[in-house]
DNA sequence: TAGCTAACGTACTGGTTCGTACATTAGTGA
DNA sequence: TCACTAATGTACGAACCAGTACGTTAGCTA
């Protein structure tokens, strides 16, 4: 996530565009992160920065291409870990479980891109729409599960008529909601989805949730 | 929702301490949901509204808690609907079923409240913890799912190690993803979350997947 | 090593935005 | 009906903030 080595100036400040460029993504990722699109300031990225502001506008062009090049970036993260995706051995709900327990490790480890992700939400996706890259983005994880979820199908094991799409959404729903809405939850039901002494329990609860969806036994229609 | 009545002055633009009040947090719900807390403005929310900024100031004291007052109105609105639940002349599945249902249908129908929590979990839950209110607000759809659960449980129908709060979590999870990320997953994945075609597709995978967990054989540990 | 350009810094501006000082009026109760 | 107060309107200020004009320098290359 941190592309920047902290202390990396080499006695006097020597020029890198491209240290200056990615220490101005992590910082603009947190501070976007932390204080949504219109509450972040493009001062107070610069200044934790090692650079000025000047330059922000020099390699982004302005706040909104820096969200988006911020996004562009996040959803490069999460494509990159499901490329290293290897469930495909295991029998299919195996394979499914281990696949939703994956799922739920990137969102835990990665809070910060949950809330870019609510952030963007919350400007209709507009950023994404604006976005080369974003647009072609695909996804590896929905390649996986397509071919579990077929292999699944196929065996009879999996009864449930769901496709690739919607299983994803649901999967993603249980983990996305557990880091997103942690402050309201825990603030109104007193419970912390996050707190690690009930991880495993959260992990678990995914997985035969999923698992018992799948392979229900269903009504002939 | 709307607590006001469009054409009510009558005549002359009378003094109604109530209505102004009401007219203000109308427009604030729409004004908060639409561009987050800081992206609204308050001389927007003021010119969508028959009075002035002025008002916004006097009557609830600045940006800050007139957005708490929003809050407390919109969880005023679903605890109320969950009030009116009335499923627990239903046996312990078909009753867990109308309450996922239910819980479906009301996040469908208020987006704007989807919003206004995403925004609120933005700001770590600020807003709630700073209301009197919305502190000890409690929630009725817990007590029917924990009597449902315990009755499920007893007969052994229910198999699940879970308590209410989990599988209010799990419901919400689904309902609440569906609506509050259908821009990023519509422009990701093409498949928008809320299309109507989808709806009973979406609202029967809900009550599927939240049986078949409850319901599921486990092995005994 | 001279010159060129990518990279960087400073200082500023113009518009925006929350909040308020001050003035005014509708309606009510004595 | 008169006075008082809750309710309302106007106009303005001070801070903030995205973006830029202009000037400078490091380091590479011819």
């Amino acid at each position: 996530m941190t592309s920047v080595d902290e202390p990396a100036r080499t006695g006097g400040r020597t020029r890198d565009a491209a240290r200056t460029r990615a220490e101005i993504l992590d910082v603009a990722t947190q501070e976007f992160a932390r204080a949504g699109y219109d509450g972040a300031r493009v001062d107070e990225i610069a200044a934790l920065t090692r650079t000025t502001k000047r330059m922000i506008y020099y390699y982004f062009g302005g706040k909104e291409q820096l969200f988006t090049a911020v996004l562009e970036r996040a959803y490069g993260v999460i494509r990159e870990a499901e490329q290293g995706l290897d469930v495909e051995h295991l029998d299919p709900v195996a394979a499914i479980r281990r696949l939703a327990e994956l799922t739920f490790d990137h969102h835990e480890q990665h809070p910060d891109f949950i809330r870019l992700v609510s952030i963007e939400n919350i400007h209709g996706a507009e950023h994404i729409a604006a976005s080369e890259k974003l647009g072609k983005i695909g996804s590896p994880a929905l390649d996986v599960i397509r071919r579990i979820l077929a292999a699944g199908q196929e065996s009879g094991l999996f009864t449930a008529d769901v496709d690739a799409v919607d299983l994803h959404a649901m999967i993603s729903s249980f983990c996305f909601f557990r880091v997103a809405n942690r402050s309201t939850f825990g603030a109104l039901f007193g419970r912390d989805l996050v707190d690690p002494a009930r991880r495993e329990h959260y992990r678990t609860m995914l997985g035969d949730m999923v698992i018992a969806y799948l392979t229900a036994e269903r009504a002939a229609d």
